[in-house]
DNA sequence: TTCTTCACGCTTTTT
DNA sequence: GCGTGAAGAA
């Protein structure tokens, strides 16, 4: 392969050579200490600690373009990698106000996974693939896993696709192919037969032309590690390398870092060991850990002074952080002034919860401050839903980030099989989802038939259809509509030639009634799965071949952002906010079991605290003006009712710079009533009388009985809340006419009229007069 | 073959 | 409390 630059390689090139020398000394001026040293530290390994808000973005584009300015390296000598499409566009945006467009020689910034896939297409038959390998998504993996434990005569109920995949994709994340993996993780899955299966895995895989995620890494490392003189190619070629996010490598990714830095050790990684929140991906820590170690004569950079946010809040996050053990450990500090504290609330459940921060968002937001200047972060997606009720009910604009991926859903994942399919009919696994969707009458048993064929006869199952056409083992309907499937199928082909992807995919969709099978569908979503339908075509036509297109799918999840953000709360899960910063950041759930994740401390002990402990860190140092954390004494969690205690990371938070507020409560609860906290409590009790508080008391002993048979009535803590009410809800002669007012059901509304127990309420959100004998909120 | 019902189980998520 | 997936009914 040739290392020559391009025309446009040299064009770039030109035009860099042509650039004025003082424009290097601009890059410059205006960085710190710390930063202009990380940026002029160009030879050997770095490793850059950069703490949350200390410019890292800025300090690592200044770094390339400074390289690229004093003519160290060419834009295509530098690797830079990501680990989301997301950071390597915005890298490359930064990077392109600093040099202009010579940053579109920058062929080597990417993720991990789109730089090791050029690499691999290139060498693919060192591994055994053809250059046009598909990659697969993580449905398909799970589907063929499937496939091998039920070849393997496996019970399918007890041990699950999901499940060896996790395992496959483990092993994948420590680099290990088959043979490496250790034989005491054999036992571990299928009765010992974990091992077979991962290599019957694999050798699927390379029978259907695939490559799953991780293989794009574990191949690469397997074609360095075979073939020094590839291996030589690429450590030539990369002058420089950098790396974001170190702190969130996996085995693997470190493996293939080193092997390509071994020749120049020009390598510079940055990262935050405190912010290492991936673990249960197989992220290791322990890689910026040693940094040091292993990649000696390391130089390490820490960049501490904090841009973001006020004391209180580095206070509280580093405060907090300083519980953990084995940190590299920095001291972040600022220059903001402000002496607002960090805001603690205890309130009586979920749902008041939600109240309360709607209303200080609406308070803000009276103030002036836009909505999407305030962000909700939760520990786990479910948390959402109680804040979404909220602000509909409350009419307030909100924005999910996350949720379900554009690629992800049904009828694209349809919609790409058939493309796949046409790219090529040797994908088995995309035959086997589009064959009979549409339902075309070749159903499970026909699909059966066509599987073992094709196993038997070694070859895709189009062509075993083809072959079983010729005979009578598939008979009637479902011999009618393979005939018709497979010469679409042939047809598309042809067409695909001189087709663009956009017209190709439209005639695809109508030609197989996949578009009829939706118009014709009765559920609720299958309108909007008609416009995401439109959406892929249009997507589509804006590439010019189809391998280009659905190379481009296969490693880009994102949805396009549906519309704008503008003046709206933003509300998502805190591993989404890693990276974002609001002015004023909300951080409910804050209880034992929930955040901290019992999940994660059973499963992984003191490592999975620890990790649950980064990620509040996270969630804190994403505040610049205002942090509030929040927690509930009672809460549902999947139905069920439980009274869980205060998070162990709110005794860990600095007292004085923490503002307690012991919310009184919706319906006028007393400020007693609520949860005893530890030293922020004015009346703070001993150990063991530690949560004992009536509220609490009444609740779980009503929980204790229910667990002891109990025949179920109304959740405990809603009798508990019952009392309450009765005894502090506002009479009927409290309210008044005008009064605006806040109902579970209809949101805000006006009293227009009362008449004995009953209000008469105009309702803002529905423009509905309705007469209410429930409760209503005074607002 | 396809439609319906019931049980189950359930963090975090990128590529 | 809800969506998914596998077993029965039409």
């Amino acid at each position: 392969m040739s290392t020559k630059p391009s025309l446009s390689e040299r064009a770039a090139l030109a035009a860099r050579d042509g650039a004025p020398a003082s424009e290097a000394a601009d890059y410059l001026s205006g960085l710190n200490p710390a930063q202009r040293e990380a940026v002029e530290t160009t030879e050997g390994p770095v490793l850059m600690l950069a703490g949350a808000g200390t410019g890292k973005t800025r300090a690592l584009t200044t770094r390339m373009a400074h390289i690229l300015a004093t003519r160290r390296a060419a834009p295509w000598q530098i690797l830079a990698v990501t680990f989301t499409n997301k950071a390597a566009r915005e890298m490359k945006d930064r990077i392109r106000k600093l040099i202009g467009d010579s940053v579109e020689g920058m062929q080597w910034l990417g993720t991990f996974h789109s730089i090791s896939a050029q690499i691999l297409r290139r060498h693919a038959e060192i591994v055994g693939l053809k250059s046009s390998f598909t990659i697969i998504d993580t449905d398909d993996q799970v589907r063929l896993c499937k496939q091998v434990i039920e070849a393997a005569n496996l019970d399918p109920k007890r041990w699950t696709g999901r499940g060896l995949a996790a395992f496959i994709d483990d092993w994948k994340n420590r680099g290990l192919i088959p043979s490496k993996v250790p034989a005491g993780e054999a036992g571990l899955f299928g009765n010992g037969k974990g091992i077979d299966l991962y290599k019957a895995y694999q050798s699927r895989l390379i029978t259907l032309n695939a490559a799953d995620f991780g293989d794009l890494l574990v191949h690469c490392l397997t074609i360095f590690q075979t073939h020094p003189d590839v291996l030589k190619t690429y450590q030539d070629k990369f002058r420089y390398m950098l790396v974001d996010e170190y702190q969130d490598t996996n085995v693997a990714q470190y493996l293939w870092l080193r092997l390509l830095a071994q020749q120049n050790h020009n390598i510079c990684c940055v990262g935050d060991d405190d912010q290492s929140i991936y673990g249960w991906r197989g992220a290791e820590v322990t890689n910026i850990l040693n940094f040091e170690k292993d990649f000696p004569g390391a130089k390490v950079i820490r960049l501490e002074q904090n841009y973001r946010s006020t004391p209180s809040i580095l206070a509280a996050a580093s405060y907090l952080i300083d519980h953990n053990k084995n940190r590299l450990g920095k001291t972040l500090w600022t220059d903001v002034d402000s002496d607002e504290k960090v805001k603690l609330r205890g309130v009586w459940d979920a749902e008041e919860e939600a109240r309360a921060i709607t209303d200080d968002i609406e308070s803000e937001h009276t103030k002036g401050r836009s909505l999407s200047d305030m962000a909700v972060l939760v520990r786990a997606s479910y948390q959402m839903r109680s804040f979404e009720e909220r602000f509909n009910m409350a009419g307030l604009a909100y924005q999910v980030v996350g949720g379900p991926r554009f690629y992800e859903r049904e009828e694209t994942r349809d919609a790409l099989a058939y493309l796949r399919l046409v790219r090529n009919p040797e994908d088995d696994l995309s035959f086997a989802r589009v064959v009979n969707k549409p339902p075309r009458g070749f159903g499970d048993t026909s699909l059966q038939k066509l599987m073992v064929a094709g196993r038997r006869m070694n070859c895709s199952m189009a062509e075993a259809g083809r072959r079983l056409l010729e005979t009578d083992e598939i008979k009637g309907k479902a011999k009618t509509s393979l005939r018709a499937f497979l010469e679409a199928l042939d047809r598309w082909q042809v067409e695909a030639e001189d087709k663009r992807p956009g017209e190709l995919a439209e005639q695809v969709l109508d030609e197989s009634n996949y578009t009829l099978y939706w118009k014709n569908h009765k559920s609720p979503q299958a309108p909007s799965k008609l416009e995401n339908l439109k959406e892929l075509a249009q997507a589509a036509s804006e590439f010019d071949t189809l391998p280009a297109y659905l190379d481009h799918v296969s490693l880009v999840s994102e949805v396009n952002s549906n519309g704008s953000t503008d003046g709206k709360i933003w509300l998502m899960t805190l591993h989404a906010a890693k990276g974002l910063e609001f002015p004023v950041v909300f951080l409910p759930g804050w209880e034992e079991e929930i955040f901290p994740s019992k999940r994660s401390v059973d499963e992984s002990g003191e490592d999975g605290l620890q990790e649950e402990r980064r990620l509040a860190y996270v969630g804190i140092t994403r505040a610049e003006e205002s942090c509030r954390i929040s927690f509930a004494a009672n809460r549902q969690v999947f139905g069920q009712w439980k009274s869980p205690l205060p998070s162990r990371f709110i005794d860990e938070l600095p007292e004085d710079h923490v503002d307690v507020q012991s919310e009184p409560g919706l319906y006028g609860a007393k400020a007693a009533d609520l949860p005893a906290y530890s030293r922020f409590n004015a009346s703070k009790v001993e150990d063991d009388t530690y949560y004992d508080n009536p509220g609490w008391k009444r609740a779980r002993e009503a929980t204790a009985r229910r667990k002891a048979g109990a025949r179920r009535t109304s959740p405990p803590q809603l009798e508990a809340k019952a009392d309450l009410i009765a005894s502090n809800a506002p009479g009927i002669s409290d309210y008044k006419i005008g009064e605006r007012v806040f109902h579970q059901k209809f949101g805000y509304g006006k009293i227009i009229g009362i008449e004995g127990n009953k209000l008469e309420i105009d309702f803002e959100m529905s423009g509905a007069k309705k007469v209410i004998d429930s409760f209503v909120e005074k607002h």
